[in-house]
DNA sequence: GGATGACTACCTTCCAATTGGTAGGCTAAA
DNA sequence: TTTAGCCTACCAATTGGAAGGTAGTCATCC
């Protein structure tokens, strides 16, 4: 149970860092203390693992969000509080997981992809929401449908995470993300 | 030489479809036709063949841009053009090769990085005279450093491929670059 | 209360397959 | 005669995983 759970945040910091396909049970074993064997007691397959890593940062990330609504009040303060999760992330030399298992989604298991394809729409649907609420409020404007947009923010925000680890340049996604902020605040 | 290509060219296409990390010397000797050992006469390593591609991705871009910069005139259309490459890439299943290495880089060696970075130096360097251009002739309206926006754009491009990969839906690619393009228009 | 059996968590040992890579030899062209 | 290009035949290390054993913790039933 505590090496259950010690062995999910080790795999997912490597998932996070390395690529699914960048680490091995090895790896996580060394980290948690555990032989190689006792992985395949708690998570029988890799492919197990991984079912199990992003179902668990699903619910992480549910959690941020629920956080998200709990202490910010107006949509830009929600906008923003999202764009620090993934600020946050960058700043702990990770991906966001799921963005990670994107790109290698053609060698993964057919197990995992719903699961992988699940966790976009839930961002995609929440943030559609956020967008909506503030255009409702005169907070945010913005042509056309908001769960666009809101796809557009969130390929905004994958796209500069992967841009910034290859420059290291963690201002460049700062004003990156602050051009995306920007683009729905209403002008004049 | 022709055999040189056809490695390159098999390697490239495993990488942006897998990643780095997500294909082996066997993989590549097998669709090439040639013995494993054969690989290893052109490129010794597996690091010195993952430089070569970066070096050659370099190149193929390059000829790319010259080619929008050839047959486009306007910036809109160089820009659409340049949104273009990216959905071609899609079509055929792949993600742009720099991007999938970018997000590997904590798993990738020393000398692949630097030029890798380039590759999205010049990248953004391209957007951002493009952009600027466009603004010079009120084509485009934007406030603030052009080479800030062309990031932006960059990583809503790489963004919006990797969820593509995950979602499938090439119509919401579409649509979020729609958004893009359409974020650097004059209003009113 | 003590034996029983089920279960959890871990272990050592082993496995076949695959990884990137080496050594050395053959052939054909320059 | 050298060299480019390819081969067969290896290699050690690593991969994910299977087999089977041990120790501790339960609840249950006589």
């Amino acid at each position: 149970m505590d090496t259950k759970e010690h062995i999910l945040s080790s795999a997912q910091r490597l998932v996070q860092q390395r690529g699914f396909n960048g680490f091995s049970y090895a790896d996580v074993a060394d980290e948690v203390g555990i032989r190689k064997a006792s992985l395949h007691h708690h998570f029988a397959s890799k492919v197990d693992l991984g079912v199990a890593l992003v179902e668990a940062y699903a619910v992480q990330f549910d959690q941020a969000l629920a956080n998200i609504e709990r202490t910010s009040t107006t949509a830009l303060d929600k906008l923003q509080a999202y764009v620090g999760i993934y600020r946050a992330t960058l700043d702990s030399d990770r991906l966001c997981m799921c963005g990670m298992l994107a790109t290698e989604a053609l060698t993964l298991d057919a197990a995992m992809l719903p699961r992988l394809k699940r966790f976009f729409v839930r961002n995609t649907e929440w943030l559609a929401q956020l967008l909506a609420e503030g255009r409702s409020q005169s907070t945010f404007m913005f042509d056309g449908a908001a769960a666009d947009h809101a796809r557009a923010a969130l390929s905004t925000l994958q796209g500069a995470s992967l841009v910034c680890r290859s420059s290291g340049d963690i201002d460049a996604f700062d004003r990156t993300t602050a051009i995306l902020v920007n683009s729905f605040m209403r002008k004049g």
